[in-house]
DNA sequence: GTCTATATCGCGATAGAC
DNA sequence: GTCTATCGCGATATAGAC
C-alpha cells in the first residue's frame, strides 16, 4: 500500500484521465490529488503527455491470452469454447481497472489517432482472427453449419462489445448493470442455437 | 448557399465540436473559421455552451420514423421489415451530417450526463422497443421461432451499432469502409436464417 | 524531491468606438 | 453587427532556494 510518488501520480492521473479525458485533466488536479505541487510532478515526468502515454500503454495490456494450441484444442469443444471466451470477456468488463482503461480508450478515441489504430487492431482484428479460427475448426469438426467464419466471428463479437459499451456507460453513473450481466450468457445460448448443426 | 452569420457559426462550430470535442474547440477557432472576431460571435449566442447546446439538440433528431401502425403492418412481412430497418440504419450511418452528429455524441458521451441518458433512451431503448414489437408480431404470425423478443432485438441491434461504430472510426481517418457497407446486409441474411421458422 | 515564484500562453467573455 | 482593446483566469512549464 506504500506507493512511491511516481506510482501515486500514475494512479491519480489514470482516474482523472478516465473520467475527464486528457484535455480536461490538468497537471494541477493531478498534483493536488497526489498531495504535491505541480512543479514537484515534473521531477517524475517530463510533461503531461508523458504521464498520459505511460497510462495509455496499459489500455492494451490484456491479462488474458489464448495460445494458438489452446484455440485448436478448445474450439473442438464447440459451445464450451464460446462460454470460455465470454467468461473472460465478462471478467474484463467488470474488472475495475480494465473498466477504467476501456473508458479512457472510448473518451480519447477520436482525439488520438494512435489509439484508434490500436483499437481496430487489438480490440477488433485480434478478436475476429481468434474467433474466426475457432469457428473454422468447429466447421471442420461438423459442430456448426458451414458459413463464412469471419462473418460469424463478427456477429458473435459485436454483441459482446455492445453490451460492454452499455455496461461501461451505466457504471459511470453508478447505475445497475444486473440485467446486462446475464445478457452475455444469453447471447452465447442464442448464438449457439443459431449456428450449431441441426439434427432434424 | 447564402447563410446568415448565425447559421455559419452553427455550421463551423458543429464541424469543430465533432472533430475536437467541446473543450478543445475554442470560441476563437469558431470565430476564425466563420471569419469574424470572437466578440462579434457574442451578438448571436450568449456563450460557448449555448452554441453547443443548439448543435447537440440535432444529435437526436431522426429524419426517419416508423409509426406504430407501420410496425404492425410491416412486421408481418418478416425479413422485409428487417431489410427496411437496416436500409434506414445504413442511410443514417453514411449520411454526412448524421455521421458528424454521431461522432459528436461519442466524443462527448462521458463528459455529458444528459447525452448519456439520451443515448440510452433514444439510441438504445427506442430501437429495442421498436424491434421487439416487430419480432413479437413475427412470432404471432409464425414467421420466426418462439423466443424472448427483447433478447432477439438486442442481438439484432448490437451488430448494427458495432458496424456503425467501426464505420465512424474509419471514416474519421478517411479509410475505406467498403467491406463494412455490405456487412449490414450480410447481417440481415445471417440473422434471418437464425431466427426463422425451420421447415425440416 | 519538494517548495515558492514566475514566465508565457490561450482561454471565455466584456466594454465601448464605429 | 463588427471591430479593437482589455480583463481575469487557469493552463503548462521552468528557475532556483531549501
Amino acid at each position: 500500500m506504500s506507493l512511491t510518488t511516481k506510482e501515486k501520480i500514475l494512479k491519480e492521473a489514470a482516474t482523472l484521465f478516465s473520467e475527464l479525458g486528457y484535455k480536461a485533466t490538468s497537471v494541477r488536479k493531478i498534483a493536488s490529488k497526489v498531495g504535491i505541487r505541480e512543479s514537484a510532478l515534473y521531477n517524475h515526468f517530463k510533461n503531461k503527455e508523458e504521464i498520459f502515454l505511460t497510462i495509455a500503454d496499459e489500455i492494451f495490456v490484456t491479462p488474458i491470452q489464448i495460445s494458438q494450441e489452446e484455440i485448436e484444442k478448445e474450439a473442438k469443444r464447440g459451445k464450451a469454447f464460446l462460454n470460455r471466451f465470454v467468461t473472460q470477456y465478462k471478467l474484463l468488463t467488470f474488472d475495475k481497472h480494465s473498466e477504467k482503461m476501456f473508458r479512457l480508450l472510448l473518451i480519447e478515441l477520436f482525439a488520438n489517432k494512435a489509439l484508434r489504430e490500436r483499437f481496430i487492431n487489438e480490440f477488433h482484428q485480434k478478436n475476429i482472427k481468434l474467433l474466426s479460427q475457432a469457428f473454422f475448426i468447429m466447421m471442420q469438426n461438423d459442430l456448426i453449419r458451414s458459413n463464412d467464419p469471419i462473418l460469424i466471428a463478427y456477429e458473435f463479437l459485436s454483441v459482446l462489445f455492445y453490451i460492454r459499451f452499455e455496461i461501461t456507460l451505466l457504471r459511470f453513473d453508478n447505475k445497475s448493470t444486473a440485467s446486462l450481466a446475464t445478457q452475455m450468457e444469453k447471447h452465447v445460448d442464442f448464438f449457439w442455437e443459431s449456428i450449431k448443426k441441426q439434427n432434424c
